[in-house]
DNA sequence: TCCATGCGCGGCC
DNA sequence: GGCCGCGCAGTGG
C-alpha cells in the first residue's frame, strides 16, 4: 500500500475528535499503528504520537509533553530495563525537530495526567519537537526525552503573527 | 524481521 | 458493580 507521509491535520477529525479504541484511532488515520505510540519511520518524520501512560518518564503539562521515546521496556513488565537508542519512531521524532515537522498527539485515558481524556482517545492537535536528549530516566537507564510544543493555530484574527505556519502538505 | 504507550476476560473486593 | 491483573492476538512502521 502506498502510504503518504500526511503531517499535520487530518480532514474530517479535527481537534478534539475522540475514539474509543485504537482500532477506531487507528482507522481515523490520525494514529494508524495499533499498537505502537509513535507513528513514523526513521528518516521520515513521525506523523503522530500517543500519550497512553506507557512510559513513566513522559510529563504531560498541557501545551507542552515531554515525551519518552521507545524501547529498552521488558515486553512483561513494562519497565525500563536498557537503554533506549535513537532508532524508529525516537529517530523519526528527532527528524521532526530537525526538520520543522508537526507532530499530532493524542491522548489516552490511561496517560496519568489532568489534560487526558477520562475514557477513549482523543485528539489534540499539532505540536512540533522543540528540542530532544537524552537523559537517564527513573529506572536509571538513558532514555530519549522529546518535548513537545502546542502549535497555537490563530483562528482568523487575518494573516497575524502567526509564530508556527500551519503544516500544509509537505 | 522485529518491535510496538492494547484489549478483553476472569477473579477478587 | 467496579477495579485490577494476567494472557494473548494481530497490524503497521
Amino acid at each position: 500500500m502506498r502510504v503518504e507521509r500526511t503531517f499535520g491535520h487530518i480532514p474530517g477529525y479535527p481537534e478534539g475528535s475522540c475514539f474509543g479504541t485504537r482500532a477506531e484511532l487507528s482507522h481515523s488515520g490520525l494514529h494508524r499503528p495499533r499498537i505502537a505510540g509513535i507513528s513514523g519511520r526513521g528518516h521520515c518524520g513521525a506523523n503522530s504520537v500517543v500519550l497512553a501512560g506507557g512510559y513513566e518518564d513522559t510529563e504531560d503539562c498541557g501545551d507542552e509533553i515531554l515525551y519518552t521515546g521507545h524501547g529498552g521496556r521488558d515486553p512483561e513488565t513494562g519497565c525500563q530495563v536498557a537503554h533506549q537508542t535513537l532508532t524508529r519512531g525516537n529517530l523519526a521524532l528527532a527528524c521532526n525537530k530537525r526538520y520543522g515537522l508537526p507532530v499530532r498527539v493524542i491522548r489516552g485515558a490511561r496517560e496519568p495526567s489532568p489534560y487526558a481524556p477520562t475514557a477513549g482517545y482523543r485528539y489534540d492537535g499539532l505540536y512540533r519537537v522543540d528540542a530532544y536528549w537524552r537523559e537517564v530516566g527513573k529506572a536509571g537507564f538513558f532514555i530519549w526525552r522529546f518535548r513537545l510544543c502546542k502549535i497555537v493555530e490563530l483562528p482568523h484574527q487575518g494573516s497575524t503573527t502567526a509564530t508556527l505556519s500551519p503544516p500544509h502538505k509537505v
